[in-house]
DNA sequence: AGCCACCGAGGCAAATTGCCACACGCCACT
DNA sequence: AGTGGCGTGTGGCAATTTGCCTCGGTGGCT
């Protein structure tokens, strides 16, 4: 029922990239990968072809956000779907009003991935999180991204986050990765 | 650039529309209000010009997002400015996937709405921070989101942040970062 | 009157954090 | 060979913070 498509992965992080590739190709299909603009730029010349393109919008120098235009200009149909560490506001409406289908952030599945390349994203997101996530949540969360962005370092995420070296270490191995929180406790009204 | 522009804010809280409404006007623009959906569409049919509309996303029953639209089929020119108490990433690709200008995220001062109305969205955000946001700080943020989704009820912002109410009263009152901020600037209110 | 919800605060035990230290592995360099 | 830098893992201890109890006060409501 899937017509191979034809896809272009942009990720500085080569395993990243190879990894993310292969979960796409797995799925439903055939992917390029670039892991810098140049060479996104390159394969783009290449290519007769393009269904969508899933662009890092953290390329070491370049910034994915630059690749959008081109991409569109060269194929108007492409869906270009950004990927992000940690997304800002501000970014996900830039890229969008440069053509960008859609905005996610990592960590995100292939299945993610692919969901949000065939999502309407217009009417996506017009339910609005009732209840906002739990402070030791938001905490995880970010730990989790910020630890990522710096390749697992813990001193130097810890260092980012502003908290000891020592506490990050503790916290880590408190959450080795037990528990998710859904309870929806609902509160009586609002 | 002072010419009066014709604004439309849409929010649901009178207070807040009042106080928005008054520090808008002060500054540069003639203000309708409504306070759902209904009430601003009649104002639409009454305008015979627009420039700008700030719309709150959560409108009681109302979504904002679902103004953008009509607001823009009638007035094309208009920039539509999206508020939310607390934003999504998906919220905020949805709402410029359907022609807003610019997505905030409330508390936004008078200033802060005309900036995000004036500026470029296309060009912001392009340069990520580098540095994620201290554990502190995101934190703070998130505590004063809750907070003001909860209509400033520690009660029950400390219940849903899953923090000890005695503990959210303590936080509140030390009052930490919000000298690491850039600028913050005292909300018109007198 | 009562009742209820909320805020503010004191006090105290328990948990957490900050910060010192040290050992170990790894890699580059003289 | 060896030396230094860097990152991690661990222990311990004092200071801070949190959780949880209490109480008093205020304002709105039946």
């Amino acid at each position: 029922m899937t017509e191979p498509m034809r896809l272009l992965l942009v990720e500085d992080d080569a395993l990243l990239a190879e990894q993310t590739a292969r979960a796409l190709g797995r799925r439903v299909a055939e992917v390029n990968v670039a892991h810098d603009a140049s060479g996104a730029l390159s394969i783009l010349d290449r290519l007769a072809h393009l269904d969508a393109a899933v662009l890092d919008q953290n390329l070491g120098q370049d910034n994915g956000l630059d690749l959008i235009t081109p991409i569109r200009e060269r194929f108007p149909h492409c869906k270009v779907l950004l990927l992000t560490g940690y997304g800002s506001i501000a970014a996900a409406v830039a890229a969008t009003h440069r053509g960008a289908h859609n905005y996610l952030t990592k960590p995100a599945s292939a299945s993610d991935i692919l969901d949000a390349l065939n999502a309407d994203p217009a009417s996506l997101g017009t339910a609005l999180p009732a209840t906002p996530p739990s402070l030791q949540r938001l905490e995880w969360e970010h730990i989790q991204r910020t630890l990522e962005t710096h390749d697992g370092n813990i001193s130097r995420a810890a260092e980012a986050l502003g908290i000891h070296r020592r506490t990050l270490q503790r916290r880590l191995k408190k959450r080795p990765s037990a528990s998710e929180y859904q309870r929806e406790k609902s509160p009586s009204k609002d």
